[in-house]
DNA sequence: TTTACTGTACCGGCTGGACGGTATAGTATC
DNA sequence: GATACTATACCGTCCAGCCGGTACAGTAAA
């Protein structure tokens, strides 16, 4: 069994994910997570230090997967609409979790998500050449994982392969038609 | 001066979109709308009544927009694409707040919401002609709508006119792709 | 034209429950 | 004896919803 800090931690973001901002208070985290108050409290002092972790748990997850976007054999573009659809990942659960709490205006969330968002902006520019590629990549990708963001909680949001495959087609084409946008 | 009810609506909308739904108490609210407490319930006999208004508004105004989606002269792709930027319009007001509730779990924004996305797939299709396409184009649409709602509050999120039409240009890219997908 | 009454719109205090955080006494393991 | 907890009681705050009351406009019989 995982260290009960990260069961915690793990526990913290599922009932963000599933129930909300609002359902996951110090209690039912440390009820999801077979632990008392008490015990919660003695690893994590204050709901903010809560929130801090899952940042820095964020922040090192986006990191990892920047780094496989930029050495996937596929390419950037793929790897990042391909990786967009919510597989329940550690990536997508953390980021889905803290994207719960920037929604609530929690300003630290917010700065998170925002720096991670410019991070990749600039990994795929950097892949792909042009700015309005990217961006128009990036937003499909962010379109999917926006629907993640919303029923990643209740109701499976299953993608065929096919689908994505004919999806991916068209993010060829917009790789494609780069010749020389800024 | 607008009805009360409506002042109250509107101010609704404004603390869940600067705020989150958290900020958004009836008290708050009421604050916001230069009414009393009791006032607020007088019109709103309970907060569900609120967000149920704010359903009926929402409905109201997707309902209108993809009239006019439909009868845009520059083709329905880029009418959501381009009306994707968040403007502050009635119905970009409307959809932020809406979901910043769903993304609380509110199981009556949740259904709200899935039924508008829906609706919205379907009129692309309709209007593009295939499954894939339209599906692409309502991402890059999306993909804009979540910046915003992650955004809309705090830190002006422009997009400039040149950059916009650039993404324009893809989506038309897109549109001419099409060789019969599903 | 005064009196009695009705309906609408609204005020603001109160209660009960939930929540974050504190405190403390006790337990089991290394 | 230090670490990692459990269990429970408690405090202050915040919030939804309730409730008693106010203000006022209309109306209609005496």
């Amino acid at each position: 069994m995982a260290s009960s800090k990260e069961r915690i931690l793990d526990s913290f973001e599922n009932i963000l994910i599933r129930d909300g901002e609002r359902a996951a208070t110090m209690e039912s985290v440390a009820a999801a997570a077979d632990v008392s108050k008490g015990g919660l409290l003695y690893h994590f002092p204050s709901k903010e230090a809560l929130v801090d972790a899952l940042g820095e748990r964020l922040l090192a997850l986006s990191a990892r997967d920047r780094e496989l976007m930029a050495a996937d054999p596929d390419g950037a573009a793929r790897y990042y609409v391909r990786t967009s659809v919510y597989e329940d990942s550690a990536l997508d659960r953390a980021l889905v979790a803290m994207a719960r709490l920037a929604q609530q205006g929690h300003p630290k969330a917010q700065q998170n998500f925002a720096r991670i968002q410019a991070f990749w902006l600039e990994a795929l520019e950097a892949a792909l050449g042009s700015h309005t590629v990217a961006r128009a990549v990036k937003l499909m990708g962010d379109g999917l994982y926006y629907e993640a963001a919303f029923f990643a909680g209740s109701g499976a949001n299953q993608q065929s392969t096919a689908e994505m495959e004919q999806l991916l087609e068209l993010v060829d084409l917009l790789q494609s038609s780069d010749r020389g946008g800024s």
